[in-house]
DNA sequence: CCGAACCTGTCACCAACCTGTCGTTTGGCC
DNA sequence: GGCCAAACGACAGGTTGGTGACAGGTTCGG
């Protein structure tokens, strides 16, 4: 019951002591009840799938601050479900287990958005203690993962959501995507043909090249006033540069 | 200033007659002294802050069952204490103490998330059967009486009530559950498909998507005159905001 | 059992906003 | 100057959200 007590030298920078709310997704029962048990004991709030189908249905209704999630999963791929939350914009941290020690899991696992891996058989203790870590990380920061900084732009891709020197930035889904797309290749240059296939998907055939030009300017537009701006190399494409 | 440290057991192994963890803070001395003698006669642990600096120091660290708080302290208001704990979510039983009789104090304290208060001079015995009272209502059930504050808006998830500013507000089953989805995500945004699901079972698929839409306009209008908003935010969802 | 008061969700319509095109202008480059 | 890529104001749908009016439904008192 006693435990090394590395984990109660909270960091005094933020006293929040509410209880973490996990989702675990884990099938194998012994497993999963000693995890339940063990944060319960703490008064965290444990929410238990067993199938990737329960899981999708609680995270559906439900917000998380960690996701304790299985890679082998009954009914789906546990990698499947990290790539669809992330694909949707869900930044819940996820912690994935794995019983195979393969190095292309966990580098599977962190290419599609999981915060952390553990390796079955694990102990609690060490779980427990990178749950908290997890959690006192997303209190912290809301956004660590998905935050894209620039200069004086901060771009957060999971809450759709960008600032200019603190103050919030309005942007329609287009002037996001757009956004999105010249921060991907921020330095470099980004072709107009480039920018078209990551502002519409394939089957908006219809669109003209003019349009990346149109949004090009609204972006600027909004822009403005910062120390970002967006160059014109011509017959080459874009850039997205910092000055000052 | 901890008068008694054997708190320093981070998990709370909740057996029978568990003594309750206090928070007391207090800078009238004979006050304090009697109170901290009073529960640690009877096994329970006292933590004694005099000054507001010390309680956040102590709160940082440490999670408490109850908060016994002083409305007057030499270097801050207490008021402005509960208010600050409210506001980073702590959700832990706060009982304040106050000098004045003042129905003003009162009402701006159960205002901004106190759960109970006490009027000096008060019985000592009285303080200890409240006190207890607070520490098992939040130990049976960590949700009862769990009361969200955000700005001026107070709304108490288990008795389904709601106030602004400190007038009540009469909210319908729907209204209030649009409410509190609202404010699980408080100054996140919130998409229209979650407040959907939030606000009805899985079961009520004929509801159109526009019902929410109709609910926030309600909702609006009963939060009109407070310092709290709801704000669109166009393809991407609804955002309780405060302002002033 | 009736009616009043209220809650609930739909519909229709309006307003605000987003989006992409057109046509014209600008400005670099030969 | 002439050419051409890029800039951009204006505009016309299209989409999304807001809201008044309304018709069942429910609750409650008498």
């Amino acid at each position: 019951m006693q435990s090394q007590s590395h984990l109660g030298s909270n960091t005094p920078t933020h006293g929040r002591a509410s209880p973490i709310r996990i989702l675990l997704v884990e099938d194998t029962h012994d497993v999963a009840d000693a995890v339940v048990t063990s944060f319960g004991r703490r008064g965290d709030a444990v929410d238990h799938a067993q199938t990737r189908l329960e899981a999708d249905d609680l995270l559906a209704v439900q917000r998380y601050d960690v996701i304790i999630l299985d890679i082998n999963l009954p009914d789906g791929d546990g990698l499947s479900l990290l790539a669809d939350q992330r694909r949707e914009g869900n930044a819940t941290p996820i912690l994935m287990l794995t019983a195979r020690l393969e190095v292309d899991d966990r580098v599977a696992a962190l290419d599609r958005g999981a915060d952390d891996y553990l390796v079955k058989p694990f102990d609690l203790r060490e779980l427990e203690a990178r749950v908290r870590a997890l959690a006192r990380r997303a209190l912290r920061d809301p956004d660590a993962g998905s935050v894209i900084n620039y200069a004086d732009l901060s771009v957060d891709l999971a809450g759709q959501t960008a600032s200019l020197s603190g103050a919030a930035l309005t942007l329609t889904r287009r002037e996001f995507s757009l956004l999105e797309a010249l921060l991907a290749s921020r330095g470099r240059v980004i072709s107009k043909e480039q920018i078209f296939e990551r502002m519409f998907s394939f089957d908006e055939t219809d669109v003209g090249m003019n349009a990346v030009e149109i949004y090009i300017a609204r972006l600027r537009k909004k822009l403005e006033g910062g120390r970002v701006a967006i160059t014109t190399l011509r017959g080459l494409g874009y850039q997205l540069v910092a000055h000052e």
